[in-house]
RNA sequence: GCUGUCAUAGCUCAGGGGUAGAGCACUUCAUUGGUAAUGAAGAGGUCCUGGGUUCAAUUCCCAGUGACAGCACCA
């Protein structure tokens, strides 16, 4: 004698076990045909499932956003299917939902190819018009398992085995095709709908791991209905054309070639860029208590040892040897091993903690190949790097402080929002588990006291100590790692630095690790591609064209950029032999927001004509006033409040 | 690093066993014009590198290098 409760408080008693399905009609024909999957107490079932005891019950639709999974979860059973039809032979393994769409990892002797994607959809479709019901069924495990190694499924007979003994073991039919799978379905193929698209084919090991045998996987993405899946390919477009590759090579910043992979060319253009960045971020640091230092780029490969890289790390380190000495030096991976060494000159008291040591630090590292991208993972890079020795009970303080500047960086940049991850003790590490407890309660103290709510990345943490990890998203959708905020315990013993403590002892200090951009390779690609190349006026490289329309404007242009030039703005001077329209067209093209259009009027008057990007009208200035006002938009912002005051 | 795809002018790309093309960009000439393309002419290629097959290879085959996508990696 089930009682239903549903989401408006209303109920309903039924005699027997009854099923989604049946509530749904008992509700209403328009809910019956609408309703795709029931959420019991807050977990979700098939419509088919039968409720024996009272309970919450609501329905997802297709008008629910949850839909969305459930769709994309199918689609990859449908795909399956598909695919063994296709293909036979062909085993199958794993096929989740994931942003954007699904996969499914297929292991065939022959990977699959984008040419087989046609077909494979094709199929899909049929399968969606044959409208098949999803059957859920039970199984013993000996049964399901002896049933997928007869069918020569090995991949699956593993995944069975490897379940939980408490699991229940669910397979899901679709006409005449099986899956293991722990559900929830839609009710049938027909609910899937037609609004999917395969989209690239790829290799991926099984079960993740690169010992294991490498499997074919297949990238579709799927909608509740054809508008959302035209909006995302049009998003999908939108990104490539913000791929700062591209831009990159538009705006003239920078360059990577063959002799050196890995490794940035950085153009004029590009380079103003990276040092307003600096500029900007060095007097954020000073202004913030830091110090800030430079270390040599090739250290003897005995600091290595004693700080641990060269033992975990020694195959990603470029090496250098010369002839007439013994010794091997390494190009520096990273800078901490050479501000110990600052911080071990003299004696250090408590007094001068904490002690927050900068360096734009130049670091080379051996990345495997397929991890190069653009500027956004590279083998020689800078990091806005610096280190915080303090005592334990500064933690807590320090990491709010950090976290503090970390967020007021990110705002000037245009980025209000960012994810934070926060990664416990790797497999592999140095240090004692007693050191790592107090590692990382003091890190997660700090976390609730600066207000920050972080996931967790179980066991990604340094192998020195656990780490907050600060992570932007690309134009693309992808998450990358910029700023990071590490504990540690352990090099400073291995490097043996120590302080005077107030009762005149030796103590160590701990080191906080951390960076705010991380480094300026990826942050400058990932700021190219935030403002698909228009940036704010204190970041454009070029700032300002002054461009003639006529050839007898030509001195007064010279003397406009000029004044603009001695105001501390970048500008360039175009008195080439075009038309007004054409030079608007091409700075505009690549991106230039001002542009001053001066002509014999112009010229007579001492104004000039202001022409913002993606604008269509111009505004007449003197132009004095209109150095003031460019002047001023391009302060950069953490400059900006003294302007105001005077300063 | 692994799997797959790709590599032709500065860029975007077409082509194809018999010494290579377009558009844009570039240079020159004419044009001096008022806010997203003035016109004409010209120059520009080791068709990624090395080997093989062939009378002949940029094209077909093999290897290497690099790029791209995903996976793995990311102190």
């Amino acid at each position: 004698m089930p009682t239903i409760t549903l989401p408006d408080g209303s109920q309903r008693a039924f005699d027997a076990a009854v099923t989604g399905t049946a509530i749904a009609e008992a509700i209403g024909p328009g809910l019956a045909r609408a309703a795709l999957v029931m959420v019991v107490d807050g977990q979700e079932q098939d419509m088919a499932r039968a409720i024996t005891a009272d309970a919450q019950v609501k329905f997802i639709t297709r008008k629910d956003p949850a839909a969305l999974e459930l769709i994309r979860h199918d689609a990859a059973h449908l795909m399956a299917e598909a695919v063994q039809a296709l293909y036979p032979g062909t085993q199958v393994t794993i096929g989740p939902s994931i942003e954007n769409g699904f996969y499914y990892d297929f292991y065939r002797n022959e990977p699959f190819t984008p040419e087989d994607l046609p077909a494979i959809e094709a199929k899909m479709r049929e399968l969606v018009a044959r409208n098949e019901t999803f059957t859920r069924e039970e199984w013993d495990r000996d049964v399901a398992v002896k049933y997928f190694e007869d069918k020569g499924e090995r991949f699956k007979a593993e995944l069975i085995r490897d379940l939980p003994p408490s699991e229940t073991i669910t397979i899901y039919r679709q006409g005449a095709w099986l899956d293991l799978c722990r559900g929830p379905h839609l009710r049938s193929t027909g609910d899937i709908g037609t609004a999917f698209k395969l989209q690239k084919t790829a290799g991926a090991y099984w079960r993740g791991n690169a010992k294991n045998p490498m499997l074919s996987r297949i990238y579709g993405t799927a909608w509740r209905d054809q508008k959302e899946l035209d909006a995302y390919l049009t998003q999908l477009e939108e990104a490539e054309r913000r791929d700062h590759r591209r831009i990159g090579r538009e705006m003239d910043l920078f360059h990577i070639q063959e002799e050196a992979v890995g490794s940035i060319f950085w153009h004029a253009k590009g380079w103003k860029l990276y040092r307003t960045v600096e500029e900007y971020i060095r007097r954020r640091l000073e202004r913030n208590g830091y110090e800030e230092v430079r270390t040599p780029q090739l250290v003897d490969r005995k600091l290595w040892e004693k700080s641990g890289h060269w033992e975990k790390y020694r195959k990603n380190m470029f090496i250098a040897e010369v002839v007439e000495e013994e010794s091997t030096l390494a190009l520096k991976p990273m800078n901490c091993p050479c501000h110990v060494q600052i911080f071990k000159q003299g004696l250090r008291s408590y007094r001068q903690l904490p002690l927050r040591m900068a360096e734009f630090g130049s670091c080379h590292r051996y990345e495997p190949s397929g991890a190069l991208h653009g500027i956004m993972r590279v083998r020689a890079f800078t990091q806005d790097d610096a280190h915080i020795f303090c005592t334990e009970d500064q933690i807590a303080s320090e990491t709010v402080k950090f976290v503090e500047l970390l967020e007021s960086v990110y705002k000037d940049f245009g980025f209000e929002s960012f994810a934070v991850k926060f990664s416990d003790r790797p497999d592999e590490r140095a240090g004692a588990d007693e050191v790592w407890d107090r590692a990382e309660g003091a890190l997660k103290t700090a976390c609730e006291m600066a207000g920050v709510t972080t996931t967790l990345n179980q066991g990604e943490g340094a192998f020195y100590g656990p780490k907050l990890e600060f992570v932007l998203r690309d134009a693309i959708g992808r998450d990358w790692q910029c700023g990071t905020l590490q504990v540690d315990f352990v090099m400073p013993e291995r490097l043996d630095a120590e302080y005077v403590t107030a009762d005149s002892a030796r103590a160590r200090p701990v080191m906080l690790h951390r960076a705010i951009i991380g480094s300026f390779e990826r942050f400058l690609g990932i700021l190219i591609e935030q403002y698909a190349g228009r940036f704010p006026l204190w970041l454009a490289p070029t700032q300002v064209v002054v461009a003639t329309i006529v050839s007898d404007a030509d001195d007064y242009a010279a003397e406009v950029a000029t004044a603009l030039r001695v105001a501390g703005l970048t500008v360039e001077l175009d008195v080439s032999n075009q038309k007004i329209q054409a030079k608007i067209r091409d700075h505009s093209l690549h991106h230039v927001p001002n542009i001053l259009v001066v002509g014999r009027k112009e010229a007579e008057e001492r104004t000039v004509a202001l022409r913002r990007l993606g604008g269509a009208a111009q505004e007449i200035l003197p132009l004095q006033q209109a150095i003031a006002l460019l002047k001023a938009e391009a302060m950069p912002p953490d400059l900006r409040g003294e302007a105001k005051h005077g300063a």
